[in-house]
DNA sequence: CAACGACTATACTTTTACCA
DNA sequence: TGGTAAAAGTATAGTCGTTG
């Protein structure tokens, strides 16, 4: 039972699998080397530790992970603490890197001079994905409803879905699309499993409507641009202090559901949580600059 | 139920680390 | 520098689950 076989051991055993060990596994190594290592260190033991398809551990291999994992699992922490550089793992949206959080960063920077913050540019689905595996200690996103009991989430606007359209459009309102049972113009929107396109999608479900995206982007900022291009008409959210380009119209959508924005970090993290602590602080605060409008 | 793809194990070869 | 053992790499066979 040597160390570097309880370390292979321990991959298999949370990535679910060799194969998928040997790819999720911070360094080079193949799937036959991880193998040969997990089975030599059964042969030893006399034991089996996992079932192998579908993957399942057995309760010696339960018994065993439990006393690795607190190890293996903290190895990065505990570099980063011995190279006397905590660090502090920080994933948004790339226009809430771009437009928000720079000040957001700065007071931290300014706060925690030591402290080494890792910044990680995401979209919604992949920051929700992030913060799961543990990828990320805080991130600002659009919170989904079913998050699990190991997530806080901490609610810092409401953001109403809007639709872009471009200005030389005749379509001055919603309803002017709502009006034709079936939508002519092409939608613009990001990808399906981005909440914003669930809920929007949902809600026109509910109504009886159907308009599926003709353009998918990756970020609401390619989305206006191909707006006001005369694309189409782009589903985005009204985002707080920035003003429409005077080309392109906004419209709102009455009676629609508005997403949550804010923060979410692990409530069992004990990694760096006054950092996660005065974050959270500094977001409420830059949020406040900007008081919900009224229309 | 055959065809296919994904995963695991095995056989064999090459590389690496250590020591005389 | 050359010998040795361990570990990693390549190729591939076997097994299982899915799909048409």
């Amino acid at each position: 039972m040597n160390p570097h076989q309880l370390e292979l051991f321990y991959h298999v055993a949370k990535s679910r699998g060799v194969t998928r060990a040997t790819r999720q596994m911070p360094y080079g190594i193949q799937q036959p080397s991880v193998s040969a290592q997990v089975n030599a260190l059964e042969r030893d033991l006399g034991v089996t530790l996992y079932e192998r398809r579908p993957f399942k551990l057995t309760p010696a291999g339960e018994e065993l992970f439990r006393f690795v994992e607190p190890f293996f699992g903290s190895i990065n922490e505990v570099r980063a603490k011995l190279q006397g550089a905590a660090q502090f793992r920080i994933g948004a949206s790339p226009i809430v890197f771009r437009d928000y959080l720079p000040p957001v960063l700065e007071a931290i920077q300014r706060q925690f001079p030591r402290l080494n913050m890792i910044l990680r540019a995401l979209n919604q689905p992949e920051l929700i994905d992030a913060i799961e595996h543990d990828e990320l200690d805080a991130v600002i996103s659009l919170i989904p409803d079913k998050l699990g009991p190991a997530f806080h989430a901490v609610d810092i606007m409401e953001l109403p879905i809007i639709l872009l359209v471009a200005k030389r459009s005749k379509i001055k309102s919603a309803n002017d699309l709502w009006s034709n049972k079936k939508i002519t113009e092409p939608l613009i929107s990001l990808k399906p499993n981005e909440l914003i396109c669930q809920l929007f999608q949902e809600t026109l479900t509910n109504r009886g409507l159907s308009w599926l995206p003709k353009l998918e982007m990756d970020s609401l900022d390619l989305i206006e641009k191909y707006v006001e291009k005369g694309f189409g008409v782009g589903l985005s959210i009204r985002a707080p202090g920035r003003t429409c380009p005077s080309t392109i119209r906004a419209l709102k959508l009455a009676d629609f559901p508005t997403v949550r924005l804010g923060v979410i970090s692990r409530s069992e993290s004990k990694h760096e949580p006054e950092a996660c602590h005065a974050f959270l602080e500094e977001v409420r605060r830059q949020a406040a600059r900007f008081p919900p409008r009224k229309d």
